[in-house]
DNA sequence: GGTCATGTTCACCAGGCTGTGACATTGCCC
DNA sequence: GGGCAATGTCACAGCCTGGTGAACATGACC
């Protein structure tokens, strides 16, 4: 069941009702914390665990929806603490947290279900998009359609990765496509540069804030082009995506 | 019966439309998680039993439509595992999951029936394939078409491990088949690398990750030669297949 | 044992993507 | 209208990803 406030974001929500549990384990605070009130701000019900055992322990009595996983914990590693996870909630799937070098070898055959991955440092809109398809490819929530956004004559679908506007298709690079998903995750309401700079780009990108008006130029070249606009700017504000015309 | 999820994934049911039942012996526990997660991804129902003794009593009461069974297990050899599941469940297709090195022939003797087995190291790929196609055959379930893949003029026979485009038949190697068989079951989604290298190459696989690009260029090179293009990729996000134009 | 098909690694190339800095343009305020 | 701040766009450089040829390894088959 997906709802839509009347902001227009769309929300996630279980058969009856109640919102989608996620819990997030990770002995890193501020990373930990970053993410959860990133998860909470998507109107989720967020957990969170510095170990192994404290994992375990609320997985038992919270019965969340989906995990993320950091795969270095303190106490026990990251195999070691999936598979106490599964003995408890076998279907859950889990979204792993991972150092970009330690890749290839460790993750290899952790992701056997649905499970999913992103390496650090991972920006957060790419974590909540992970998380969402998780979720509604597990059948928990009883979200099963979903994949596709639409404002207007624009459409996004996030499983392929596609972008249509009037029937037209549209190639969009990586960085293009998170930030015209999130925008159009949130239509007709004004972003601030800052805001989409801490969901779009990694959290520790460090560079200009001009990146977000280049980007959007660019968005503008591809999605705008010769057609009524759909990408606005409100001076010293932000930028907004509603329907053309 | 087949119905198709909105993702496009196809599943398999019984008769009454609850979900196939498939009970997996298997001491190591690692493994047997591993294999029970990407069984459970399938949408089927997933028992694991540590050794004979248990798995003779789940067979009882649980009735799976096939078993996977590992040849060594700590309390039974393999063949009075069997002969107690036969005894319980005559009809039931056991896949059996066996060493390299183990003597050929006395598997050999074991898949007389309608059996199959595969060595470890396994791909999931490959085991999930063989399960489909067991339970197809055996009637249990009442899937009895199913075993051709389509993707535009693209079609795939998971039988006769038959490929042919646009009525002309081409030749795959095994590892090529599974890459497009993956690839195929799931069409118009982005796959990523670790995704595609966990599914099809076996779970123990800890080579380059610039495999599957390699894979990828054989497949074109076959698939796509002079046509429009079926494979694409998504820079930074991973490679999905879809009908041509 | 030799040969062939297949699978894997390595090395290199090409091109795409990203982010920087400079500069042009726009809109706002006085 | 003038000036200023904010925004838009350009061109470029470096980097990273992906594609592919060739060499090497392995195992099957004769």
């Amino acid at each position: 069941m997906t709802t839509t406030s009347p902001q227009g974001r769309t929300e996630m929500l279980r058969p009856d009702g109640s919102p989608v549990r996620v819990l997030v384990v990770d002995d890193e605070a501020p990373l930990s914390e970053l993410l959860s009130m990133a998860l909470r701000y998507e109107g989720w019900e967020v957990r969170s665990a510095g170990d192994g055992a404290g994992a375990v322990r609320t997985v038992r009595e919270f019965r969340p929806d989906a995990v993320v996983l950091a795969i270095m914990l303190p106490d026990m590693d990251g195999l070691a603490v999936l598979g106490r996870l599964r003995r408890e909630a076998p279907d859950v799937p889990v979204l792993f947290l991972t150092a970009r070098d330690a890749v290839e070898d460790r993750i290899a055959g952790l992701t056997a279900g649905g499970d999913d991955y992103v390496t650090k440092p991972f920006s957060l809109e790419e974590v909540v998009a992970r998380l969402r398809g998780l979720i509604r490819r597990s059948g928990t929530a009883a979200v099963r359609s979903g994949s596709l956004l639409a404002v207007g004559d624009l459409t996004l679908d996030e499983d392929s990765h596609e972008v249509v506007r009037g029937g037209q298709s549209i190639h969009l690079t990586a960085t293009e496509f998170e930030l015209l998903r999130y925008l159009m995750r949130n239509p007709r309401r004004v972003l601030s540069k800052a805001q989409i700079l801490d969901r779009v780009w990694s959290y520790d990108f460090g560079g200009q804030a001009n990146i977000v008006e280049l980007y959007i130029s660019y968005l503008r070249r591809k999605i705008d082009a010769g057609r009524p606009p759909m990408i606005h700017t409100r001076r010293g504000a932000g930028y907004l995506i509603k329907p053309g015309e």
